[in-house]
DNA sequence: TTTTTATGTCAATAGTGCTGACATAAATCA
DNA sequence: TGATTTATGTCAGCACTATTGACATAAAAA
């Protein structure tokens, strides 16, 4: 390295590299393949008043009308408090609704409206079209690979909510 | 669908599927493997009193020794206030040092130092664990596959700061 | 010499998350 | 039935990360 390294004395010149960090190539595509993958989105959110929180909640109360708090409480891994201001926000503009619980009526299931339903295809399309290009780009037929690869990348523990047989199953495992 | 979907008028009961978003499954993947992916150097920073700014601006300070505030900035995509806090943090801190401009002594080249690379180098391990295991257990031999796949995930216009050729070249396109 | 550039800093604001405390209504237990 | 637990909500305060706007300084460039 040609600086003047002098100084300080413990300073480090020499970038890490691939002898230090094997996959250091692959942790710096996936940084920026996730930031660009959630760009999309955020600009279509911030239009609304919204951000990625409201994003997240409301594609789960899509994914799976009818859940209560505490299930989505779960799936997104944040406390009530978090939830609640986000959710109470969805709820103001008209994206989301709740219903009393039919067994037990403490319950608030979450349904989303048709405005809720029409945004989050406004929000999921350019994702869904950036992974589509991405495999046909890189010469994938389908996204078995690609699935496969993204499953063994969960921690083993998740109690996840998954997608997994989506289109033959629209209810999904680990919820209730 | 089985709920009282009555009251509200536009209520939506039935989930979104892969017939309104194809990429459904792969989106929600992505979603859960990078949270997990990010959780592993979370905890560790945590224990330092930093947070996942502190974790990039550290990444790639040591990913180009030398580099300049403007670079920095451009590479993470935040604004010098924002990146100032955090900076100054991991200066205090000793994990980061600056040298005057050789050329142009109105810029601070940044430098990780042993300590900075030492912290890195922890953070990042468990990320590159993550990726060799989940290459391994889907059966790939080599990344080829996968990076080739999240390279397409990119935005095309990204003047990203990438490790392409890591470990032929050290430097990276780019940059200066 | 004037202007532009690289960097830094102060102040205000937004979004998202947390913990702790407290409240209510409904379910459940004894 | 009466006591306890559960599901949810809310208030308050704090932390972290990010933003915009304004202003300052020193050094490079025109």
């Amino acid at each position: 390295m040609n600086n003047d390294t002098k100084a300080a004395g413990q300073i480090v010149a020499d970038p890490i590299s691939v002898s230090d960090v094997p996959q250091l190539a692959n942790i710096e595509l996936l940084f920026f393949a996730y930031r660009d993958f959630t760009a999309d989105p955020d600009r279509i959110l911030n239009a609304y008043g919204f951000g990625r929180a409201h994003h997240r909640t409301l594609y789960f109360i899509n994914r799976k009308p009818g859940l209560n708090v505490a299930e989505l409480i779960g799936i997104l891994g944040i406390t009530k408090q978090s939830l609640s201001r986000v959710l109470r926000q969805l709820i103001i503009s008209g994206h989301v609704s709740q219903l009393e619980g039919h067994s037990d009526r403490r319950q608030r299931l979450l349904f989303p409206t048709r405005k809720g339903r029409q945004l989050i295809l406004e929000l999921s399309r350019p994702q869904s079209r950036r992974i589509d290009r991405a495999l046909k780009n890189s010469g994938m037929a389908d996204d078995t690979i690609i699935s496969r690869f993204m499953r063994e990348m969960l921690n083993p523990d998740g109690a996840q909510f998954l997608a997994s047989a989506v289109g033959a199953d629209s209810t999904v495992e680990g919820g209730e």
